[in-house]
DNA sequence: AACGACAAGATTGTCGACAATACTTGGGTA
DNA sequence: TACCCAAGTATTGTCGACAATCTTGTCGTT
């Protein structure tokens, strides 16, 4: 939200937003058969740009190529949920301590005001508008560790597929109030340049989540 | 090295590992610029198959591509290993905490024979086989964390780039002995079933790693 | 001499056609 | 009926050509 929109300057460009968009929303069901012909047609360009659209896909982890076969977008499970937010604990944890050196004071004052306008707005509005927020917060954050490694890893190849899987299986619960507070913990240990308690709290904080979402799906 | 032989069936791939071979060793140097049609004519296969290694070759983070420009070999800095270093602690550190969980008794057997026979040629053999021999460490404790996304963003993501800033910055140093305790205690943590430990001590034991390198590039 | 506009050259992006491989369907045999 | 083989079909992989964009070098103006 707010902070990425990405300028697509080629038709591969295009065509990866556009389909990305349609899988991640649904629009294109999980586990489907991606055809390059078939979208070629339906999107209008060559197949070379569909192709180039797929591979870049891959590399978001959102479909699964097979050689001589061709692409399927990946299929969603709960264990793959798992790994996922395994792999995001980690990552995030990591972004956090970092963040806790590398953010500039104003970034941490903007920090701290996109808090206090969710605050206000917490019980008003309507689900989208905190699941937006919440990727806000842990977007600010991870581009706060300055390290682009890490924010590549996130932002392109993890961060759309949890959005999918919000997406997908309902997520967005009813989790938001105790993640506000856990989201003012993590910006009180960034601002207190403290970096082990800020990856501490964030790795608490999406363990949390994890164990959330864990539940509803055994429900 | 043994664990890992990946098999080109398409001719992409052929290119693919081609290309990152000659990267990684240096061949072509960092910084180069990569012309498509001058790799085609080299290779001798046509421009799309050059296109789709290059795109996959921007994915392992080895090279940075441009629209309408092209694509240039990454550069290798200090700073860029700092990130690179603290990514693979977040992960690799993650990744021995769930084979502390995951690992089958016979895969820890197998990771204690490997340490056994490792400490046997540890003063005899060349250098080259002790740094096979630590990259072979490494993966096994990666694989056996059992996540795939983990295993993808370490094997196919970083480690090829890890290989080549230890190759073209003259890495893999005196640091053989201490770091093949650490190794030790590491197995020690997971052949106990303690992730937390486990985890600790892979942290550790790449941030000394890191701490050592950057001494290397300051004297 | 410095700067900017323009033209020529080179490189990347896109396309449609052909080749190679995998899947499907029909027939035959045990 | 169940299984295997083979031809046909569909899909992916590869290619060379054309279009669009960027870079370079030249010229003219201030």
């Amino acid at each position: 939200m707010s902070i990425f929109q990405e300028n697509a300057v080629t038709a591969s460009d295009k065509a990866f937003f556009r389909l990305r968009k349609e899988i991640v929303e649904g629009e294109i069901p999980a586990s489907a058969k991606l055809s390059e012909t078939e979208l070629s047609t339906k999107y209008e360009v060559s197949r070379a740009v569909v192709r180039e659209a797929i591979n870049r896909l891959e590399s978001c982890n959102l479909v699964e190529r097979k050689p001589n076969v061709g692409a399927r977008v990946v299929a969603l499970s709960p264990e793959g949920l798992i790994e996922l937010y395994q792999v995001r604990e980690s990552l995030e944890g990591m972004a956090a301590r970092l963040a806790a050196t590398n953010m500039s004071d104003e970034e941490v004052a903007e920090l701290k005001l996109l808090l206090n306008s969710q605050s206000e707005n917490i019980k008003t509005t309507e689900r989208y508008y905190q699941e937006a927020g919440d990727l806000d917060f842990h977007y600010r954050i991870i581009l706060g560790s300055k390290n682009n490694h890490l924010i590549n890893m996130l932002v392109n190849g993890l961060y759309h597929l949890v959005r999918m899987y919000r997406v997908q299986l309902g997520m967005a619960g009813p989790r938001v109030s105790t993640a506000f507070d856990e989201h003012k913990h993590i910006v009180q240990a960034i601002s207190n340049r403290d970096p082990e308690l800020a990856e501490m709290l964030m790795r608490r904080h999406i363990m949390y989540s994890k164990n959330n979402i864990e539940a509803k799906l055994n429900q």
